[in-house]
DNA sequence: GCTGCACGTGCAAACGCTTGCAAGCGTTGC
DNA sequence: GCAACGCTTGCAAGCGTTTGCACGTGCAGC
């Protein structure tokens, strides 16, 4: 570590224990002269308080700045609030509008998100362990690479669980809410076809990711239609830049394409990085179209075409089917698929 | 909304309560033929447990598949192993690294991450009551544009707090870690010199983020030895690509800068967009340099040079200070800061 | 004036765990 | 052989809540 730190400290020993204890129930019901189940009821909706009591309990929780516990609460209720968000996307510039959306709506509809990471080889197993240390309330699969397995598992555990990005397992089993893939890369390939492309390469993310694969299959279906197949697939280990810039180079050394559809906007951005570098020119010489539309792929230096998958909506509607489920206390297999749509920009000549 | 959504459902009441309660350490105790107590000594480390017993809960608890229940285990112990990360920088990409770091870290050390968006408005008070509500062991507070106030107000409800990637503040209270963006400041400005650069313009975040502020500082402290100052000084609304983008139209429009130092690397991409867009040839015609050095700044589309934070390093401090605290229990007021280097790339003039 | 009823309230028993305390028991030292 | 000791272990209290239940109380209806 070649980083010099430089340090200053002041140590004391906390002398007065203030805030040492959190207040608690009892407390404020012996101010207000009250029993602690009515400092209780006047905090749960819909309980029987009279405007008097409430008043008095409501002056002495102002005095003594009391927050109810909510752990010793969920103990009694068998709720703790706490939704799991799990990914393992932590290189994809996407996924920060991901992360944003849910921490907000999850706060939005009084949950908080306890976060697991699981990328980089983390065990699956040991995060499986945490969430039913901490008794969340319900699970968000937040990634299409993450193996079905993982969810599965959620649920064979007894918690209700969405994948959210994901797709139609095989298994079929299970709640996703995502995007349609297959329509999504049908859209890319109809682009591509009526731009007059004919030699079209696939550029995808890692090859066990349902996303990936459904794009490619979706690509395949709408080249079909022209008489067409894909002149070269390629898979990357993971949704990335350097992926896409590796994959590209190797794809413009064999040479025999005119244009690429990449699993996700940042391989189409390392791709048209690895066009920059061999002095391929954009649209010109050969066509990109992305995935997701990231924020960036509006960003001039690579005003990217590409197809736009609803993040939002997707989300929205995975925390309340979410939601749903927990309230229902119902095991349900939805299946909600969003439209794709085609943002045009500068990365696919005009015809 | 005009996508539509494809939707398939299929519901069933759950009809076997299966894994419906969790298992309790009572049906352990029972099936291994001993107490409760003894089974929570097996799970707590140090307890005076024969090795006998042990085995016989180890068995019992394999077969039930039991998990401690950490929420009822903290009403006991006072501890609840769970972190609030607290953030507001959901547009920045380096954001993402930092969050992959922090999560990582805090899993490595036993703890789960409680993440609260301060993003957009959200009101700090509602989080704070929060983080009170759900018992937070601790505070990390990631982000050099939230408000010191929200660092004190952690810290008075008696809750242990750092602030990773803030400054020392006016008040001198409170855990601090973060990079010297004085001394990063002072670099990128003797680049510029050394580069031969007269007409410095600086281009900040939010007026009000202590970054920004010492990054300016230090600029000026190190343009002065040349006898210079800066010939402009813009702030953007946050960290992002549009504030870049847009301040650098406007200090082009306003024109006799031959060279800009960007805040943030988002930012001055943002502005490599501008001079793009404006036909403005970097570096030859202007040259930028950034701060960060986040991932995206060696992408060959930007191939910015800036001056990097060591972020893994920080954040490794951050916890492990914060952990320290929570051990000790004792208030302390720690500063670490780390040294900023350079990282050359392609937006300066050779000399 | 008595019964019936609705409403508020407090008591006490949970929830699933930890932990101080004392009892049990086998060893060791004299 | 007895006291002292150390190690295990179970009992029971307690952590901060919620909630079923029973017990008032006040009021309307006859």
């Amino acid at each position: 570590m070649t980083t010099r730190a430089m340090v200053a400290s002041t140590r004391s020993k906390r002398s007065v224990p203030a805030a040492e204890r959190r207040v608690t129930a009892r407390e404020v019901a012996e101010l207000a002269g009250v029993s602690v189940s009515a400092v209780s009821r006047t905090f749960t909706a819909g309980a029987s308080v009279s405007p008097e009591t409430r008043e008095k309990v409501v002056a002495a929780t102002q005095m003594l700045g009391y927050q109810p516990n909510a752990l010793a609460r969920s103990l009694m209720t068998g709720r703790t609030e706490l939704i799991a968000l799990i990914s393992n996307n932590f290189d994809n510039p996407l996924f920060m509008e991901i992360f944003d959306l849910f921490t907000r709506r999850l706060q939005h509809r009084g949950r908080r998100p306890l976060l697991a990471n699981l990328s980089g080889g983390a065990r699956t197993d040991v995060a499986l362990e945490m969430l039913l240390k901490y008794s969340v309330d319900g699970v968000i699969v937040a990634s299409s690479t993450l193996p079905l397995r993982f969810t599965e598992e959620c649920a064979e555990a007894g918690m209700p669980v969405v994948q959210a990005f994901g797709r139609p397992g095989g298994s079929a089993s299970g709640n996703i809410v995502g995007c349609d893939n297959l329509q999504g890369g049908r859209l890319a390939g109809e682009m591509l076809r009526q731009r007059g492309y004919r030699s079209i390469a696939f550029l995808g993310g890692p090859q066990t990711a349902t996303s990936t694969e459904d794009r490619l299959c979706g690509l395949r279906e709408s080249l079909a239609i022209g008489g067409l197949a894909p002149c070269a697939v390629v898979f990357g280990h993971s949704y990335c830049h350097e992926a896409g810039f590796t994959l590209m180079k190797q794809l413009l050394r064999n040479g025999g394409i005119d244009a690429v559809f990449c699993g996700d906007d940042v391989l189409a951005m390392g791709a048209m990085d690895a066009c920059r570098e061999a002095g391929v020119s954009v649209p010109r010489d050969i066509g990109v179209i992305g995935f997701n539309n990231m924020a960036m792929a509006a960003w001039p230096a690579y005003n990217l075409t590409t197809i736009h998958q609803p993040v939002a909506d997707i989300i929205v509607t995975a925390v309340e089917l979410l939601l749903g489920i927990i309230d229902n206390s119902e095991q349900t297999t939805d299946l909600r698929l969003f439209e794709c749509s085609v943002i045009e920009r500068g990365t696919l000549k005009s015809r």
